[in-house]
DNA sequence: ATGGTGGGTTCCCCA
């Protein structure tokens, strides 16, 4: 099974370059995050006619998820049980065989000490806490997404310039820590242990040809999940060329 | 240290 976890920053302005590496790429799941539309205007043909099932969280302008899977997805999850309904759309989940999905686009945070970095720190919380109530750790599960952290340093491309910024400070490391210690595993690092994997590069300023990057998009893997995970890459070339999203999607390999 | 780009909608927000 291979699966894909991939910020698009619009799912329509995105169309040109995604449905042909679909085509290209086949992969069985696909985690899409900041799909910036509506649920009744997704673009939800294109995907069909390339033989996958759809669920869809999104909004006006902001956020928005959903999962492409060539098999059929059971119960599906919508946001965090705590909810309002009003609540940003940054959580899907649900089933494909025998592999729990959870595809999550965690805040940003702005700026650390901001509102919408306690926003996050307080998101991060309540993911701890629908993961730790309604997830069983010895299933085969796989939460995947924009987690919008760094997991350490081997993740940024100047330490120093970054050193408790947005998406490197210790508060979020810490609470994404506490999520790891339920049981998860960061599937990448079992395969490569070396700095310099990046999978988001500032649109702004030539990041990507500089490789000024961070890896902030993750597969975290309950160990039956991590057990069958043969292969985690990052696709740079989807970073290049004319349209790209800020992030190039990631491909995890479950035998 | 700053500003740079791009998407979606609005006369500016968010990343």
């Amino acid at each position: 099974m291979k699966i894909v976890t991939w910020n698009v920053n619009s799912v329509r302005a995105r169309l040109p370059r995604l449905t042909p590496w679909l085509e290209d790429v086949r992969p069985d799941v696909v985690c899409l995050q900041e799909t910036k539309v509506v649920d009744e205007l997704f673009p939800r043909e294109p995907f069909e006619e390339l033989g996958y099932n759809l669920v869809i969280s999104g909004q006006k302008s902001y956020n928005g998820v959903a999962i492409l899977s060539r098999e059929p997805i059971e119960n599906p999850v919508y946001g965090f049980p705590d909810d309002d309904e009003d609540a940003q759309k940054r959580v899907i989940g649900g089933v494909v065989g025998d592999v729990v999905f959870l595809n999550l686009y965690v805040p940003n945070g702005s700026t650390v000490g901001s509102d919408k970095y306690e926003f996050k720190l307080d998101w991060l919380e309540r993911l701890h806490r629908f993961l730790s109530d309604e997830y069983d750790i010895g299933e085969k599960i796989v939460v995947t997404g924009d987690f919008n952290i760094t997991f350490d340093d081997r993740d940024v491309h100047d330490p120093e310039r970054w050193h408790e910024k947005i998406l490197c400070s210790t508060l979020e490391r810490e609470a994404l820590g506490k999520v790891m210690d339920l049981g998860f595993i960061d599937a990448l690092r079992k395969h490569h242990e070396e700095p310099g994997i990046y999978t988001w590069w500032d649109l702004r300023g030539g990041s990507f040809w500089k490789d000024h990057g961070l890896r902030i998009d993750h597969f975290l893997m309950s160990p039956a999940a991590l057990e069958a995970c043969s292969s985690v890459t990052v696709d740079r070339d989807q970073r290049k060329g004319k349209g790209p999203s800020d992030h190039a999607p990631v491909v995890a390999v479950l035998d």
